[in-house]
DNA sequence: CTCTAGAATTGATGCGCTTCAATTTTTGTC
DNA sequence: GACAAAAATTGAAGCGCATCAATTCTAGAG
């Protein structure tokens, strides 16, 4: 099975290199039954061209990459299905590398990336506190998802805080007095939700507790704080309780059931991530689904932006707008469920901050 | 900000280009000290190697190419988690493409693929029934996943009738003895699960009833069939539902308990996928695990071992075996979690047929 | 039938890199 | 210190393609 090249299908129809390359670039430079002669042998040779080739003879490429942490999160699969969307609507393909959590391989496969010069790179990095872009001298068009660093153009992030506040509001509406968060806000995402949920409180007058330290983040503690919180007396326990993230969540309604009261009925309680796998608890849990979705469409807005150079407007890149999810953990009619919207991610922000390059 | 070429990286350290070549791809064949020369030269120019200029000048590609049909799946990304850990373990880079469900597309990218002649392809084709090895010459190694074929040697799939024995060995030892089975088993992937179910309730004198017409796969469907099935009068009542995929499932549990009847109480019921989803329903669904992950890692080692020419004996491969997963949809004292496993799937089959090239 | 603008086609050039035969430098030995 | 063998380095030759200036062909006008 011999390679077949450009020059083969050139030899075949009886025409020059040049004219094949033509009829595959630009048909409307190749006579009509010309082009027809070239495309009948391609597919009868079955020809592909050699993208390396391509590439390398100067085409520009309309790929995008997408580097994620890992494979197994919902919410980068939402970014991911997003962005694929939006790439194909533009006629764009994508291509997603997950770097197994690894952060020399997220580095990896973005060099990678910027040696397969390829038309703009999407990365959602690895969740760690002290994370810097990778790519210090972006040379191709770069967006970072999910990641809040002032002073960078190229980031773009949901609002953290607006889920806050559409938790509060939730507890508001579900008649809760005492609210009790916990998880510890390591992470700027994290800590933005406390604000937003804060801020809300403030204005509801609902007492907030939080109750965070070390690097809680597993079901296990979230079981033990909601355990806890559970076994204090009645007129100091919290009437709703809020995981900074789901498996949190999921965890503080085991530990809750595990000293012997009830949820709902005796405690409400809501994640934050909307993640699928926490439906796996004893009871369904009410969370604010991220907007991984309309983040990966952004993304690659972005991305056309950068390449069209436009100056883009806010309203041109549409909106990305965190959901509560109700289920049966602040519910006492399970099977219900409604979404409820708030106004959207903040976009003039990033779009006003200068670029890092 | 001018690309860096390996030619300056060469007049940076007074070397010749073909030196900082040799440092790069062969760093043995350099003296020690001029090779440092020159890693500190491209690391302080910034020097990324031109993918495509090394790929046109021959160097082999050390990246895998993986055609998936969507991204939310759960069985999709556990073969992608699989097939990332497996070629990174190999020194080979993975590249994820989504097909959008999109069969164009995902010959699309197919021929992408191709044309970036990358060292060789994964596809998980779309469940379609009319399914055909979209690379009819295979120029690059290919593997076909989740595919039942006959005659083809590099499809890949997990033991489907081994799913459908377990189902039916958990129902035994749950003490049922009328087992019903909802879902059209259109695609061969469902057939084999009714064959392993029915093979196994043959020898364990369990009475199995088929019920399946039309194309049911929705939860709703599920939920008619799971209602009617309740409404039976005592004797006619299967004691055990299984669901040929998990939404059937999730579905017939909402119906049985929309009729006024329990699960696990009256009716005990089980899916098949091992879809996290399937946790949301309002019983936990006890499942079989496809193996998904292990699918992936198989795949790659497949690809590795058509690249390496070697022949395979099927103990090299590892296995890959389907897990019980047991919930309250089947168990009256739920949280309590075991994993039941079953011989594997069985890989003389395929090494032993021949190659569809 | 000739001339010319425009359409269609040609083919040499170079993209950035790896390779390999040829050349230079280093090392070890007597 | 001379010589051979081994190690290190060099530089030219493509890899397959897109581009573009140059060339050939076409068709319409006079």
């Amino acid at each position: 099975m011999a390679k077949v090249r450009i020059g083969d299908v050139a030899r075949e129809v009886g025409v020059s290199l040049g004219t094949v390359s033509n009829a595959i670039n630009h048909p409307e430079r190749v006579k009509p039954e010309t082009l027809a002669l070239i495309n009948d042998a391609i597919s009868r040779l079955g020809y592909v061209p050699n993208q390396a080739a391509r590439q390398l003879a100067g085409t520009e490429s309309r790929v995008f990459g997408l580097a994620l942490p890992r494979l197994d999160h919902a919410f980068s699969l939402q970014i991911a299905n997003g962005a694929q969307a939006e790439s194909h609507a533009n006629g764009y393909d994508l291509l997603i590398a997950s770097a197994g959590n690894d952060d020399l391989l997220e580095n990896h496969y973005l060099r990678y990336f910027l040696g397969a010069h390829i038309a703009g790179v999407l990365v959602q990095p690895m969740a760690t506190s002290s994370w810097r872009p990778a790519l210090d001298k972006p040379m191709i068009p770069t967006v970072y998802l999910d990641v809040h660093h002032q002073g960078l153009a190229n980031c773009i992030a949901p609002d953290n805080e607006a889920q806050g506040r559409l938790i509060l509001q939730h507890a508001r509406a579900c008649g809760s007095e005492r609210v009790a968060v916990i998880g510890e806000a390591r992470f700027t995402q994290l800590a933005l939700r406390v604000r937003g949920i804060c801020d809300a409180a403030r204005e509801s007058c609902i007492s907030v507790e939080l109750i965070g330290r070390g690097d809680w983040n597993t079901a296990e503690d979230g079981f033990q704080i909601g355990r806890r919180l559970a076994e204090r007396p009645v007129g100091h326990r919290p009437d709703f309780v809020v995981g900074l993230t789901d498996v949190l969540a999921a965890g503080a309604i085991d530990g809750i059931m595990a000293a012997g009261l009830s949820v709902p009925d005796d405690m409400l309680v809501a994640g934050c991530d909307g993640n699928p796998l926490a439906w796996s608890g004893s009871v369904p849990l009410t969370t604010i689904a991220s907007p991984g979705y309309e983040l990966g469409r952004l993304g690659v807005r972005h991305l056309l932006a950068q390449i069209g150079g436009k100056e883009l407007t806010s309203s041109s890149y549409g909106h990305a707008v965190p959901k509560l999810i109700e289920r049966a953990s602040t519910c006492r009619n399970p099977g219900l469920v409604s979404h409820v919207e708030v106004p959207d991610l903040n976009l003039a922000e990033y779009l006003g901050s200068p670029s890092i390059a």
